[in-house]
DNA sequence: TTTAAGATTGAATGCGCTTTCAAAACATAC
DNA sequence: GTATGTTTTGAAAGCGCATTCAATCTTAAA
């Protein structure tokens, strides 16, 4: 006959360290743990002296409260769920971490997922960060339709970033990414080139068309005719860049500048400028968008569009959190800015040329 | 007088949406909420019948449990926790990644913290990680003594990579780093290269001791004698690589080749080599270490030893899940891999001089 | 057929905390 | 002094689930 034992086994070794409960505390204040509760949470005005003691028997006890229990009687986990597309990418890194910095404090824990640009993936992360009873969600760069998310945000508190969309318990941090395009483009315009060749994202993400728009509009306000045999599409991968550029090149283009809409695909044009023979800035230039971590050590520093990542992060948290306290969140991105480092200088007159 | 209303306010809209329990399940199959539980977890046999009437009246209903209600009953959260140095560094972004794909499929979603290689903030990590009652814990490379740690592990599971390390619900995963700056020195040495320096990882971490140990050995086993001033300590950001070569071109020292002990600083060799004129690989040769998803994509692509930070992920996440459920881990880390690619080559027979 | 195991199942308990409800304590007005 | 309005406080009821314990139903041995 097995011995009754309770349904928690003893915790795996140290049984020194039994777990404090709020009910202990009150028993050793002296009160009750519905006052316990209410002094810890400051749900309600208790009496100096109660308080105090309260306090210091928390302290000597050492008592931590269960965010299991809390959650399960208060229905708030203090968690909030925050979905991005790689964990793995910089960009997302730099965003996690603001939002890591601004959780913090005020006593909430991400829940990290990536849905690794897949729809449906992303849609199953939501799903299992509802059933983890988040408080909020955050989705950085969302590949779901609009609906789906308002629809979402009627249950639960959502942040979304780069869209612009607009819904009750829903609010959208947007970046501008069509002047980040613009003055990317117009650089190389102000420094000479007019055959600039663009290597686009996929155009279904926002972020991408409006980037491109802006390529686009500087083109047309200097008067350079737009070429469509110009504009490569990629995935915003390295990869992307390196066949965007073998591409150009094997299908003899001309052009003196590239501009690429994020600095990963940067990367993968630069090495096959390399492999080409050709050398950045002087027979091309190029120019990035993102301003990762990585791009300042680039050979040569590459110019690009910085892009707040770390400020989306915190900024993103910060919304999320004013969300769920029922006030409006106001937040807004900081300007694009255009850094102009070594990969992007004054065109010489030929044009660029695979050498073999 | 306030109308009585139950502890959890309506959903926030979408009155519809009521949260199914198990007992609803229960009461729509005909069984017992002790029954439902026992199916849905396989605690114990059931027949047939009343297990598919379960299965069906879950599907139907939609019947997702709820975790904090587990977790309370049952003293399980099926969550893990991570503690990472930075969690915006490219090595950690693929060891997370890793990490969320092992746990994933098991049911279990992990929690991520970072500690910026602060030991109290790592320490600090660990209490808030308890507090949330993970059901075990993964530090990568953690900066807290093995006591402590042993001392975590003794009431909760514990992974740990980058130490070896042995105790009672502790599992340590490491990677032999000697072998890897062994075979990085041995290949510059197999180039020709006799003036090799070395940018060192910050000496307190095991790992980076582990790599300047290979270094010495392999310069050792060539008979090239040991040059402590083209030694440089580091602390593995991309600065402190840039800073290493400025000092001992500064400095006047001669070298054909240069060993940086993680792909960050050689990054940073890479831009202050740029920066003074000096080519890779013609006028010096260039070796990292960790194989970062960027470094393919440097000018020129780095030779690096390839650390599998994905596969690291993967194992501590299966290990934390062994050591769960009462079985010995048993993962072991592939070896070290040389990637030679274009940053290494033959020396040319004048050493390394800053160009003006 | 009777009986002792053994296999299923349900009722009841509790995980640790928040919240409601009503009682107790205090303050103010008549 | 009593009656009435305010606070402060405690008892008790869950939150949704796992688990124990005892009851019920099978099955196999006698």
């Amino acid at each position: 006959m097995k011995k009754p034992k309770p349904n928690h086994p003893e915790p795996l070794a140290d049984p020194e360290r039994v777990t404090v409960t709020l009910e202990m505390v009150a028993r050793r204040a002296g009160v009750s743990p519905s006052t316990v509760s209410r002094i810890l949470n400051g749900t309600a005005v208790v009496s100096e002296a109660k308080s105090a003691a309260v306090l210091e028997a928390t302290k000597t006890l050492g008592f931590v409260p269960n965010p299991l229990a809390r959650g399960l009687a208060g229905g708030k986990t203090f968690s909030i769920g925050v979905v991005t597309q790689a964990i793995d990418s910089p960009f997302y890194g730099a965003a996690l971490r603001g939002i890591e910095d601004a959780l913090d404090p005020a006593g909430y824990s991400p829940m990290f997922m990536s849905a690794h640009w897949d729809p449906d993936a992303e849609a199953r992360c939501l799903g299992v960060l509802r059933s983890r009873r988040v408080d909020g969600i955050v989705v950085l760069l969302p590949r779901l339709s609009d609906s789906v998310l308002q629809e979402c945000a009627k249950t639960l508190p959502v942040v979304v970033s780069g869209r612009s969309l607009q819904a009750p318990g829903l609010f959208a941090l947007n970046f501008d990414n069509y002047t980040g395009g613009f003055i990317a483009t117009r650089h190389l315009l102000d420094l000479g080139h007019t055959r600039i060749a663009f290597i686009a994202g996929d155009q279904e993400h926002p972020d991408a068309a409006e980037r491109m728009r802006g390529y686009r509009s500087a083109l047309e306000l200097a008067g350079v005719p737009f070429d469509p045999a110009l504009v490569v599409p990629g995935r915003y991968y390295e990869i992307s860049g390196q066949q965007a550029v073998d591409r150009l090149l094997d299908e003899g283009r001309e052009f003196t500048a590239i501009f690429a809409a994020n600095d990963q695909m940067a990367a993968g044009a630069a090495l096959s400028l390399f492999r080409h023979g050709l050398q950045v800035p002087d027979d091309v230039s190029l120019v990035g968008f993102d301003d990762l971590p990585t791009s300042m050590y680039a050979t040569p520093p590459l110019s690009t569009i910085q892009q707040p990542a770390y400020e989306l992060g915190r900024m993103a948290a910060a919304s999320i959190l004013q969300l769920i306290a029922g006030i409006a969140p106001d937040a807004v991105l900081p300007a694009p800015k255009l850094l102009i480092r070594e990969s992007s200088k004054t065109p010489r007159h030929q044009t660029a040329q695979a050498q073999p």
